[in-house]
RNA sequence: GCGAAAGUGGCGGAAUGGCAGACGCGCUAGACUUAGGAUCUAGUGGGUUAUACCCGUGGGGGUUCAAGUCCCCCCUUUCGCACCA
């Protein structure tokens, strides 16, 4: 009390109280910084740009737990050391608003969508300025604005002018309780990802956009960001590239011929039967030929109807039927060799028909023990009695006429060679990667701006006339037959081609939520650009992004969708990189104190506003980086939040042991240097959670020598201001430093005084630690064994042994071998 | 099945091949208190015949003066993909 009574005095101020209390403290500063604008980004600097990004939340009805902002912490603490470190930053925030939760809950409780969304979106900003993140709100805005999806369109019309937008006919994953059609990565174990419904196949009309075009780019570029290494490895596989040969087979007596992809040519001699996909064309091609059609045409609707859970995960058995009467020809061996369907293949990979090799393929193998097909060996080195020989590295081709004797990887070259000299075959890269299904039959979701003239074909909504507002309407509730909301509206669909004048009916599915957040990240630069989507001057500025972090779960789908974009986006001359991120991390999850994944059935979330109304945003915010290391799951804790409270009530109470002196103290001057050290290394590394115990220990030394200087108290106070901004300010305003953390400078250190001069030096005796020796630095190595010899436990161990080996590493071990 | 990551005290977690368990939680004892779910001090991997020694990083081998860390084999868990020809 009467340390509290002479800061008055000193300050000339009255202190309210001499208690830490975050809930005056905290809404005191944030009002500062917004009234200040002290997080706006400038473009009118000499400063190099830093632009910092978090993935922008969708604002669901529940509101924040305290998993989400984990990522906005660990980059709120960099984005604010960068500011310090004289970076002009941009770490701005908005919202991925349209989809189908909100549209749900809307239909449900009879509000409409713009309303929830509002409402939900007013909550998470009140949640996120609470938690004292240092976003720049001048620029948000919400993908739901027209403003904004005017130009999602607009991006769209850009794809679809250039041929990458395309309506197709093909079977989707259709799920039955939302009634609409799924990306293959919506549909999870056979299941809706929103509602854990059944999925069945349906044939749409759907606009697809093409991003395989850019497939083999999008793989290559992977070498040129900075991914974590699985992200990386994810989207390689997703993309799948695989190389091999395409060859055609004569159907015997028939002009028509079937083309296979295969990654093993090599095998052709084997190939003992061919495979067709149900959906196949050529099986109405050859209806005339195929004598039992009527069973083909019932297997082939009965996989048709199947989910494609059903076609994977229950069809362990395989299933097919041969088509009888038709026979195509081994180019290689010339003989002629069934033909069968069988839904295994899949028509939506390579050509949709395989050659199989039973002796050499496990699928093949196992259909072929199924149906008594021929197993031929053409590889030696396995046993193709018991199972198929699929090694590609050993085993010498066999039973293969021009290739018997070659190894797998030249027999590959050399039956490619000889597929294109006879020009019945070719090199040939196939992708896993599918095209994108980009119509959604829901109504909360950026109108497709396409009108159908029954003269013209499908005709962009000239640019003016952008954005194509959905109508604001009473009813919105999905149809049955699975055509949008937006179908049942007439006086929203009928209008005029906006090329020849006559009636016409606007497209009516509406773009998926992926659309929004697909370049989302270029807005922020520019987003109050009523003529552009944004400016190019300001593209130059601040792209690429130089750090985003997000969560594994988007790897596939958001990061890849949003990479093709901008891909194209590029190719149009429209932004100034070809990669729109840099830098790609990710955070791990935040589990319930269970262990469980957070989630309201589970009864375990923890809503960020208790804890901040308990122990305040900074507490939260050092809890969420110490907790653990930041890439890995963790479960939350009550107990270790306190631990934190505790941390910083000791913080503030460093007030009463600080002393004058613009130094550091001789005795911490070694270990403030490697704080400064440490902290700011372990930040660039995201080792946040060590870069907290570093401060920890530093604030227990302070206490430990009963008093703190103001040079070491001032950066202290900068070190743990990234991490807990509100105290930081307010104990720097308390105890008189000039301005405010937000306008100072980061701290610098000294690699040479990071180090002490004086280190104990374990010794290592056959292998056991007998004890350790106190030594300089830099002695030698004489001058610690002698040392050694001095300490008796020690040296009671070497005493009357013969030493056979000694290795001294300056400054870390003494390690002495004794017999 | 394929791919990736992980397995360390009672708990969350630290450790460029160099004293395993930093930091925090929890716990034990003590101090101060009318009180303590506040604060401070000391202790806290297990064992034992306790200032010392032995054993300890999922299991088993190996390399090394030295292994949680590197190599080989195995077990378990989590995540992603899943008949991709």
């Amino acid at each position: 009390m009467s340390l509290c009574g002479f800061r008055q005095a000193l300050e000339g101020s009255i202190v309210e109280s001499c208690n830490y209390d975050p809930s005056v403290i905290e809404p005191k500063w944030q009002r500062i910084w917004e009234e200040q604008g002290t997080f706006y980004a400038r473009e009118d600097t000499d400063k190099p740009k830093y632009y910092a990004l978090i993935e922008f939340p969708y604002p669901s009805g529940e509101g924040l737990h305290v998993g989400h902002p984990r990522s906005y912490t660990a980059l709120d603490v960099l984005a604010r050391k960068r500011r310090l470190e004289g970076y002009n930053v941009l770490y701005p925030i908005g919202w991925d608003a349209f989809g189908l939760p909100t549209e749900n809950y809307a239909i449900r409780n009879k509000v409409h969508p713009a309303k929830v969304t509002k409402k939900n979106i007013d909550r998470y900003r009140k949640q996120l300025k609470s938690l004292g993140f240092s976003f720049d709100w001048s620029r948000e805005f919400s993908t739901t604005d027209p403003d904004y999806y005017r130009w999602t369109q607009w991006i769209f019309l850009k794809l679809f002018e250039k041929g990458l937008a395309y309506k197709a006919e093909i079977p989707i994953n259709w799920c039955v309780s939302c009634k609409i059609g799924l990306a293959n990565e919506e549909v999870v174990g056979g299941a809706c990802e929103r509602c854990g419904g059944e999925v069945v196949r349906k044939i749409k009309s759907q606009w697809m956009l093409r991003i395989t075009a850019y497939a083999e780019r999008l793989l290559q570029d992977l070498d040129t960001v900075d991914y974590i290494e699985k992200v990386k490895i994810q989207q390689r596989n997703w993309i799948g590239r695989s190389e091999g040969a395409e060859v055609d087979f004569q159907v015997a007596g028939s002009e028509h011929t079937i083309r296979v992809f295969t990654t093993r040519p090599d095998t052709l001699f084997g190939a003992t039967y061919m495979v067709v996909s149900p959906e196949h064309p050529i099986i109405d091609e050859l209806r005339d030929q195929i004598e039992n059609f009527d069973e083909v045409a019932a297997y082939r609707e009965q996989a048709m109807n199947k989910s494609d859970f059903e076609r994977t995960e229950l069809a362990q058995e395989k299933t097919g039927v041969p088509l009888k009467g038709v026979f195509a020809v081994n180019p290689c061996t010339r003989s002629e060799i069934p033909v069968w369907t069988s839904d295994y293949v899949l028509m939506t990979y390579g050509t949709g028909a395989i050659m199989a090799v039973p002796a050499h393929d496990t699928r093949d193998y196992e259909f072929a023990q199924k149906f008594g097909l021929p197993i031929v060996e053409v590889i030696s080195g396995g046993d193709i009695s018991k199972e198929a020989y699929t090694s590609v590295d050993d085993g010498i081709l066999v039973n293969s006429g021009f290739l018997n004797g070659l190894t797998v990887k030249d027999a590959i070259e050399r039956m490619i060679d000889w597929l294109e000299e006879k020009g019945i075959g070719k090199r040939k890269v196939h992708y896993k990667l599918r095209d994108w299904v980009f119509s959604r039959q829901h109504y909360w979701g950026e109108p497709i701006p396409l009108v159908e003239c029954q003269d013209c074909g499908w005709v962009p909504v000239p640019e003016d006339q952008l954005p194509v507002e959905l109508p604001d309407v009473e009813h919105y509730e999905p149809t049955d037959t699975g055509e949008s909301p937006l179908a049942k509206i007439d006086w929203w669909v009928n209008t005029e081609c906006p090329r020849c004048g006559k009636p016409a009916k606007r497209e009516t599915d509406t773009m998926p939520n992926w659309a929004g957040s697909s370049w989302y990240f270029l807005r922020y630069t520019d987003p109050h650009n009523d003529r552009e989507f944004a400016s190019m001057d300001k593209l130059k500025y601040w792209l690429p992004v130089d750090w985003y972090n997000g969560g594994m779960e988007h790897t596939t789908l958001h990061l890849l969708y949003s990479r093709f974009w901008h891909k194209f986006l590029y190719d149009c001359g429209l932004v100034p990189t070809p990669e729109p991120y840099k830098k790609r991390t990710s955070h791990g999850m935040i589990l319930g104190e269970n262990n469980e994944k957070m989630s309201k059935s589970r009864g375990n979330v923890v809503n960020p506003d208790d804890i901040v109304a308990e122990y305040g945003a900074d507490t939260f915010r050092v809890y969420e980086m110490f907790m653990g290391a930041f890439d890995q799951a963790t479960p939350w804790s009550q107990h270790g939040i306190k631990g934190c409270r505790r941390f910083l009530d000791r913080v503030w109470r460093l007030q009463d042991i600080l002393v004058d002196g613009d130094e550091y103290s001789p005795e911490l001057e070694t270990l403030m240097h490697q704080t400064c050290k440490k902290v700011s290394e372990d930040i660039e590394r995201m080792k946040f959670n060590t870069a907290v115990a570093a401060l920890m220990s530093l604030v227990n030394a302070f206490y430990d020598r009963g008093e703190v200087t103001r040079a070491e108290f001032r950066d202290f106070l900068v070190l743990i201001n990234p991490f807990a901004p509100h105290i930081s300010e307010e104990l720097w305003e308390r105890n008189g430093y000039e301005g405010q953390i937000a306008s100072y400078k980061w701290v610098e250190w000294d690699e040479t005084k990071a180090v002490e001069d004086m280190v104990e030096v374990p010794v290592q005796i056959n292998g056991k630690i007998r004890g350790t020796v106190l030594v300089p630095r830099d002695a030698e190595q004489q001058d610690v064994r002698a040392k050694l010899q001095e300490d008796e436990t020690i040296a009671k161990f070497v005493t009357g042994k013969q030493v056979t080996k000694e290795v001294y590493v300056p400054g870390r071990i003494y390690s002495l071998v004794v017999k």
